[in-house]
DNA sequence: GTCTATAACCGGATAGAC
DNA sequence: GTCTATCCGGTTATAGAC
């Protein structure tokens, strides 16, 4: 790699995203990403080992900006932030992340629960996770830890929903729906996840 | 097809529902589905012309169903359901269905945005969104109705998550998750969710 | 209707020259 | 580090015998 132009490396990374974002993991082949990024094909098996490593990769680059901002909006919000602000923290950084490539990717791994797929996400994701269910404990309190866990994963789901659909809301949707409107769409999730945090909780089973 | 055995066709809609459930529509080959049918490659392009016709034969058997079950608990609420009810009865029979095909299958559809599977299952779709779209507009008066839209893709997203999800879950959770808890998932998904319809609307923008 | 056989092609991966 | 050339197995789909 030369210092002027960008390494061979870096462009398979991007031309990757780029397409597994737009097709999926398993819909792009090394041929397609090596004529993107117009590279030799042997360059991929090179660089990473295989396809397998070549994703993880991809996902490891952008989900780790994310998250970073993630904890630094709940960080952010002082020592004993609403529930409001918790959530936002944990939706907003993915879904206002750039739209064309970093969402959908990200949309693409909890769709496909492709074993290792998961595996990479989530050992990104379970210091995030942890920080994310202390500050939801503390903001709203008298909620038991596994209802917690489900209701975290109520918000994730509605959350990938978004990011999965994204390209396919305009033609589901009754009104135009515009690419501006994604702060607006995380104000909205808010609302609603947030009453949902706050719904009473079940009484003992019957 | 003689009478007394299951038909060629009926095995390899089987064996197609099972396979694309555990392991997607990408990932599972002709030749998986014939194997686990028993039957003769041949087979499934005589009686489905394509493998992609062949998912849209799979998707529609297990969803037609479904959502008569989704319309007539909704019906058998009464004229007046409450939001409960109408959350119920939108996702009780898809996460109740049975699990180790019909829920994995559908939640397949919603996490690979592949073009024809979409449209597949938005055609099947519509007509049940519209009537649970007046069953909301009545049980929770005051919402306009782009608002109603999210909110029931919040619905959606958290509940087909779970879907794609259901079998990596145990290896989440920090406490053991049964198959027969899925009635109390329904129940806690009720709780949130109409928590979050019930949900003030924005102010007017910013 | 159901089979065998095969066409025609695409996938990931790698050996070895430069 | 980057190329060419190639291996080899898997993919959908179809032609034609039975």
């Amino acid at each position: 790699m030369t210092a002027a132009s960008v390494g061979t490396k870096t462009r398979i990374l991007d031309a990757a995203e780029k397409l597994f974002a737009q097709n999926g993991f398993e819909a792009t082949s090394l041929r397609d990403i090596t004529a993107e990024a117009q590279v030799n094909l042997a360059a991929v098996n090179y660089h990473f080992q295989s396809k397998e490593s070549l994703i993880g990769a991809v996902i490891v680059r952008r989900l780790e900006p994310v998250n970073r901002r993630r904890l630094a909006m709940l960080d952010a919000a002082g020592p004993a932030p609403t529930l409001e602000q918790i959530v936002e923290a944990f939706i907003a950084p993915v879904l206002e992340a750039e739209m064309p490539n970093v969402a959908p990717l990200i949309g693409r791994v909890f769709s496909n629960p492709a074993e290792f797929a998961v595996r990479v996400f989530k050992e990104e994701l379970a210091p995030v996770a942890r920080r994310f269910d202390e500050a939801f404990a503390a903001a709203v309190p008298g909620i038991p830890p596994d209802e917690r866990f489900w209701r975290m994963h109520f918000m994730a789901g509605a959350m990938t929903h978004m990011l999965a659909l994204w390209d396919v809301i305009p033609m589901l949707a009754p009104m135009p729906v515009q690419p501006g409107d994604r702060r607006e769409l995380v104000q909205r999730m808010v609302r609603f996840l947030a009453a949902g945090f706050r719904a009473p909780i079940m009484e003992a089973k019957d």
